[in-house]
DNA sequence: TTAATCACCTGAGGGC
DNA sequence: TGCCCTCAGGTGATTA
């Protein structure tokens, strides 16, 4: 289930292999999606060339001369670089096929994922363009969490999911950010002090990086460009641990459900 | 304006 | 073995 290190992963797994590549045509056998894969989208790609995949938040763009494509993984979604002569299989919603017998193929089976066609900035784009601060960025800070966070009654584990906050926190990082932080999931948003939003942003920061350089996270769903498995998982301290000892003081993880997501913590070590 | 809830979707896993 | 039910999750839309 692709978070924002899956999205970084499959980026950097699919840019060199599509960048430069000439589009020759494009097949589209399920426009169902979040929302219909756009009428026109064949016509926009092809004869086109991908000038470069970038990443906004959970977004893939791939940009071309004319335009660009805008791409999430939703949930379960996937994307390969296959022989065009790959058979196609049940979940496999689009293929982008190359003049080198190459194609990029987009796989979701659960169909939450989306594609859309801007000729405009994509940056500004009505998806992209009210979103908060990249977590790697400068411009994610304890700071810039304890401004927005004022006032908040909201808890703090839905406050940094929240897009609007900060981009690419998803369930399982912002359980493992929370612990490693020793904030409680349910703590308001507007009664944590600076100096912990500090010690929250550091962590938010480490945690995704960390699960970047391992390639993703591995759970169900998730593999990256190759068809291979992320690594992440054997480093996650708190995230589908519930009932078993903390690492740091040995009581037993408890799990609930906080804004309908799995929430795991430590009664101890969280407060 | 804020917070909570709903809706979308399907594979996996457990119980019977 | 097969059927049924529950759960998981990101995020825009809707409701309170």
């Amino acid at each position: 289930m692709p978070e924002l290190p899956e999205v970084e992963t499959t980026r950097r797994g699919v840019a060199p292999l599509v960048c430069g590549s000439n589009i020759e045509s494009v097949t589209i056998r399920n426009r169902r999606l979040r929302w219909p894969i756009p009428e026109g989208l064949e016509r926009s790609l092809t004869g086109n060339t991908f000038l470069a995949v970038e990443r906004r938040a959970k977004y893939l763009i791939f940009r071309t001369a004319s335009g660009c494509m805008l791409l999430h993984l939703g949930m379960s979604g996937s994307l390969r670089v296959l022989p065009a002569t790959t058979p196609a299989l049940k979940h496999d919603h689009a293929d982008i096929v190359f003049t080198n017998g190459q194609m990029l193929r987009f796989t979701d089976p659960r169909r939450f994922g989306s594609i859309h066609w801007t000729e405009g900035n994509p940056l500004a784009h009505q998806l992209l363009g009210k979103l908060g601060p990249e977590p790697l960025s400068d411009d994610f800070s304890g700071e810039h969490l304890a401004k927005l966070g004022a006032g908040r009654r909201i808890s703090v584990k839905p406050f940094i999911m929240d897009g609007h906050i900060v981009v690419g926190v998803g369930n399982i990082y912002a359980n493992e950010a929370l612990f490693a932080s020793g904030i409680h999931p349910t703590r308001s948003a507007g009664r944590i002090s600076a100096r912990r939003y500090d010690q929250l942003a550091t962590q938010i920061k480490r945690v995704i990086a960390m699960a970047i350089d391992a390639g993703g996270t591995t759970l169900k769903d998730f593999t990256n460009a190759d068809g291979n498995p992320g690594y992440f998982r054997i480093q996650l301290a708190i995230y589908g641990h519930g009932g078993e000892p903390c690492p740091n003081c040995g009581d037993p993880i408890k799990q609930t459900v906080l804004a309908q997501r799995s929430t795991f913590h430590c009664s101890r070590c969280q407060h």
